[in-house]
DNA sequence: CAAGTAAGTATACAGCGTAAGCTTGTCAAG
DNA sequence: CTTGACAAGCTTACGCTGTATACTTACTTG
């Protein structure tokens, strides 16, 4: 049950392999728990082999964080630029979600640019540019909705792990403590944990009219230059 | 020059000493090179002793951490809210990039709350209640603020790294090979670093411009509850 | 002086990343 | 068929990490 590819006694390893294997070992287990020992055994391999595929710790983490950052959709070059960085950045969102240990290796991380990251950044700037922005406008405008984007993205994504931490007894007499010395606190939380059918109050929604909130933003700053 | 106090023999430990000593290691030589043995070396003690003031590293962390958190300015309740919002946010600011390691701390362990970082969110969304949010106008703004502020900030102090480590030289050659595969990010590199006396292009600037974006936005999602 | 407690130490263990050198399986050239 | 080369994977080892457990020392208090 452990090593379920037994049977094809050692089909050969490659580099996409060791990195898809990790990526699924991240997702599985968390990024703490990956570590080129553990990896080896999920391939049935010691891990000084990875070595043949991977220089080092860093460039695999680089790599499974670039699979992710692979699968963010950038829309073709000449869309409108409105549609495109609302699509582009809920695109990001999606993935990083999808891969909660990626968003803080990815932000962690941006000295290691990889062509993959450069890429992607290229082709975001590319669409401010073609959608009228100018050069300062769009340095300006790409800070402002990263910043928000991936901003948003860590404090839903170390948020998310608490969630399901504590008993419902302890959260409700945490809740407790909390209203009577944090009452701000206290009621947002009272409102965001009254969720119901006709109004849910979810992270997607938050994260959407921020978003428009920020592209307005944009409108503004490329009008101004 | 290593133990510059030796001599007062041993002056007693305390979980300040601890946690200031652990804050000035961090800053000097990177958060990554503070491991409880080098902190007990730096206190002249081993290591297990610290374990008198700390119940583990992750409560360490936590510690140094508070510390920065606690250095943010927040304007007195009452304030006017945009002012006390651009206030606390410079100052959140100043406090993550005089300690760049601490701002991934906070990022990636929001999940650990304290004392010190419930009652800085509950200022926070008391600043802007009692500037006329609502209860999810304020959720929606602190969202957005936060967002932004944190964002930034990462961005911010992952790149500072990237700056110093490479020479001048291959960092020209680098420069001219992104700008053939990616030229949007060359034209934008080349202008950031463009920066001349007249027109400096620094983040602070970029930082306080986005900052008057997004405080726009909340006054946008004040008004519309 | 005795006893008790607090502060700091010693030792040990399991885990980590990875350098160096070794074995084995495969395949081409002689 | 043999030989040699080369690639893939393994073994061992080193220094580092956090921390559990048990010890020693020093000081306070009765």
């Amino acid at each position: 049950m452990a090593t379920e590819k037994k049977e094809s006694k050692r089909r050969p390893l490659s580099r996409d392999r060791v990195l898809d294997a990790a990526l699924r070992l991240a997702d599985k287990q968390g990024v703490e728990a990956l570590s080129m020992r553990s990896l080896g055994r999920a391939l049935g391999v010691e891990a000084m082999s990875l070595y043949r595929y991977v220089k080092n710790k860093d460039e695999l983490l680089d790599g499974i964080v670039d699979r992710v950052v692979s699968k963010i959709e950038v829309p073709p070059a000449g869309s409108e630029w409105r549609a495109a960085m609302r699509g582009r950045a809920r695109s990001a969102r999606r993935a990083f979600v999808r891969h909660p240990w990626a968003a803080a290796l990815f932000e962690a991380r941006l000295e290691h640019q990889t062509p993959v990251r450069l890429g992607y950044a290229n082709a975001v700037l590319g669409l401010l540019r073609e959608g009228g922005f100018s050069v300062s406008a769009a340095y300006r405008a790409f800070l402002l909705v990263d910043s928000y984007l991936y901003g948003f993205i860590m404090q839903e994504t170390s948020w998310r792990v608490e969630d399901g931490d504590l008993s419902r007894a302890a959260q409700e007499s945490a809740v407790l403590m909390i209203s009577e010395a944090y009452p701000h606190l206290a009621e947002v939380m009272a409102y965001t944990s009254s969720a119901n059918a006709e109004a849910p109050i979810s992270l997607d929604t938050e994260f959407d009219h921020g978003l428009e909130r920020v592209l307005d933003a944009l409108e503004r700053i490329r009008h101004d230059g």
